[in-house]
DNA sequence: GTGTCATGCGTAT
DNA sequence: TACGCCTGACACG
């Protein structure tokens, strides 16, 4: 269950074990039989992602594009690997390691046309850090009505956020997130995109999302917080603030949860 | 074993 | 706003 910071992880990883690489490619599950036909034998130039996008570029200029949807799961694995999933849509591999993806919602070859195009639509990716990120982000919301909640989720306005941080992130800036976007003041626009790229930065580095200060907790450091420690929150429903004991309430946007601390994060 | 839910998104209505 | 798609983990019996 991927946010950018999966991605751009993955794009890591992965570029470590197959880039500059020939590489063979399948689909035990088969629906991705002509696309692995295809690239199958090509030497890999370049693995990047862009928001929750995993890019693949060929030396032939055949691009491999990758969207997980929610619930999409990649395994990297060293050889010899164990048996794919049945479910497996695409399996890539050399002699040292193996790659396998399941449950994607894209997994198609592109042409580089495409691939400008679909970076084209997507909002500043944090984790990029783009030198105009943070005024590119401000742009965007400025024309928006929607809540900020629902403008955080949408990747035309900031490529990468999910569910967990556009709720970590308001809380964390004390932003209730049925505020409209348009009345985000510029301070909190700001810190909005500063704080995302902190948190993306740090979910990128240890493949986890942990907002919380271990100091509300009394602890010293974030290794020390235990499972279900490390977010605000995110699916704590009617359980107590960590920060101040309120009551934690939920809502729906658009079909998606949101949680918040009513004291925390105020209404205006 | 069955049912539910999920860190997403595109398209139709 | 509703629905469809995609998989797997976990709760419950």
């Amino acid at each position: 269950m991927p946010e950018g910071h999966v991605l751009h992880r993955q794009a890591r990883l992965q570029r470590r074990r197959f880039a500059g690489e020939v590489v063979r490619t399948a689909s035990p599950q088969g629906r991705f039989d002509e696309g692995a036909a295809r690239l199958d034998g090509q030497t890999v130039a370049e693995i990047r992602a862009i928001g929750k996008h995993l890019i693949y570029r060929f030396d032939s200029d055949d691009h491999l594009h990758i969207h997980l949807g929610l619930f999409g799961k990649f395994r990297l694995r060293r050889q010899p690997a164990p048996e794919p999933s049945p479910n497996c849509r695409l399996l890539l591999w050399t002699d040292t390691d193996e790659l396998h993806l399941a449950g994607p919602t894209a997994c198609e070859v592109l042409d580089p046309g495409a691939i400008d195009a679909l970076e084209a639509r997507l909002g500043p990716d944090p984790i990029a850090r783009p030198a105009d990120g943070a005024e590119r982000f401000a742009a965007r919301l400025a024309t928006r009505s929607i809540p900020i909640g629902k403008a955080l989720l949408d990747q035309k306005v900031i490529a990468g956020l999910g569910n967990v941080y556009r709720a970590e992130l308001l809380f964390l800036l004390g932003i209730h997130p049925f505020v409209p976007s348009k009345e985000v003041l510029a301070h909190e626009v700001d810190a909005l995109w500063d704080l995302s790229v902190i948190e993306l930065v740090e979910g990128e580095r240890a493949g986890k999302i942990v907002t919380v200060d271990p100091a509300d907790l009394g602890r010293t450091r974030r290794s020390e917080l235990g499972r279900g420690e490390k977010l605000y929150v995110y699916k704590r429903h009617n359980r107590p603030c960590r920060r101040c004991g309120t009551t934690v309430v939920a809502a729906d946007i658009d079909g998606r949860n949101i949680w918040w601390c009513p004291s925390c994060q105020p209404e205006r």
